[in-house]
DNA sequence: CGTCGGATTGAATGCTGTCAATTCCGGTGG
DNA sequence: CCACCGGAATTGACAGCATTCAATCCGACG
């Protein structure tokens, strides 16, 4: 299950390539270079747990590569995953040891991690990370607002097509792009982690990409990739008034 | 529709009641005073709509009293209560001129107001308010994940027990105790504004209502008034694993 | 080639939604 | 004081979407 994670080589912070999504985004390079002093990485396989709920966390982080999630459980085992972990987002919270979410790595993923009390030092000695960590989670709240609109009124179609839309966007803007056309999706995700994530059962899940295949509005590569010949179509299965930006 | 607000008088804060709840609840006197020079009260009606989605919003603020609710609006109508705002909460974002949600009061309510960009500025210089402006924002991103959990994953029964719940929780946190026992909740939203906040109907509240009155586990007193014989029993209907502290 | 986990498909059930009628309750005005 | 009004809430009957349970299919891997 948990295979020894290889020693990863302490990459510059310049050479980044997650830099100006991430959490140190803002800081000059006199607060870069304390950051990298204490920086070190870890690095899970896939379906790795990286911390369970409940447990001590001490140490905060960003993604560099790969996709975790969180996910919550009621007494009788019902899931819900209530965030998705791309490049570039925060992992854990300053000023809480303990976790409220299972954390578990859906592909390998790379994480580049601070003890948590030397960053929660950091944050008060430096306001232009406070200042981009409050910003990033202002903009996860929102997301998680908008995520609060497809749990509760959504179809299954609409929150597939949802779900596309927003991986979409995430993909195109760790490159700084902007989805048009057609766009080809990378899912590593277990329709039972999509059913997870979107408040559904796997089996509807399924029949429901089975529809939107019918209907010309994806072409399946596999069952982990997702070609969308028209994006905008596809957007136009949402629900939305406006596009949103969620994460 | 929007009766003309009362000019209120400019209370001090020191004698603030949700004070050590708010975003400035870290602030020493001199920040305090700052605040004070800068702050003005704006006060709302019931049904009032305090900022449109997508309209310019140039103030931040904290509720003083009364309740207010965020909603988002599909196409089609359907619509989505995305927080509801107690005594304490802070309204509006920083670094964000449009408003993403529609801002509706509930009842009569008060804000504590700030210029956004004098606030802004007030972030900047001031560690202890955007500190605490960070860990608020932290809890609310807490408590949009419990949301996601209960709207994804709750049946219709257990959403209207947490529901009951958090609000008699939100209540006595207020001033500063914990429910226990028999207690009795104020219910300011209409079954169709509940409905809204749980991803439901307003019928099928209304039924489960009506159900947890039958199995004794609630009385009604009125429709807007909820007596709860034993928390714990509401508690046992939330299928949660450890209690939470969802907002 | 066989196995195993993941994905798809099918049939039946059920929870919640929809539509509609009725009751309740608070407020108003005679 | 009471009759009336209108919005909110309740209740009923029925439909539908998603779930549940179960069988089959697919593809990677040993």
């Amino acid at each position: 299950m948990a295979a020894p994670a290889p020693p990863l080589a302490q990459q510059p912070c310049e050479n980044c390539s997650i830099r100006a999504h991430a959490v140190c985004a803002r800081c000059q390079d006199t607060q870069l270079a304390q950051l990298e002093s204490l920086k070190y990485c870890r690095s899970f396989d896939a379906g790795q747990v990286i911390v369970w709920a409940g447990e001590r966390m001490e140490f905060v982080g960003t993604v560099l590569s790969g996709m975790a999630d969180l996910t919550q459980q009621l007494v009788d085992g019902r899931r819900q995953m209530v965030g998705l972990l791309l490049p570039g987002d925060f992992v854990g919270r300053p000023g809480r040891a303990v976790a409220r979410y299972t954390i578990t790595a859906t592909t390998a993923t790379t994480l580049c991690c601070f003890k948590r009390d030397q960053f929660e030092d950091l944050l008060q000695e430096t306001p232009d990370l406070a200042g981009r960590l409050l910003a990033m989670t202002l903009d996860e709240l929102d997301a998680a607002r908008d995520w609060m609109m497809l749990l509760g009124r959504k179809s299954a179609r609409e929150r597939i097509a949802s779900l596309l839309v927003i991986l979409a966007r995430r993909e195109a803007a760790l490159i700084g792009q902007k989805p048009e056309g057609r766009i080809g999706i990378e899912l590593p995700l277990t329709r039972e982690a999509i059913a997870d994530r979107l408040g559904l059962t796997l089996e509807t899940v399924s029949r429901q990409f089975g529809a939107l295949k019918t209907d010309r509005l994806i072409v399946l590569e596999g069952a982990r990739r997702v070609v969308v010949p028209s994006f905008a179509a596809l957007v136009a299965e949402c629900g939305d008034d406006a596009e949103e930006a969620l994460a």
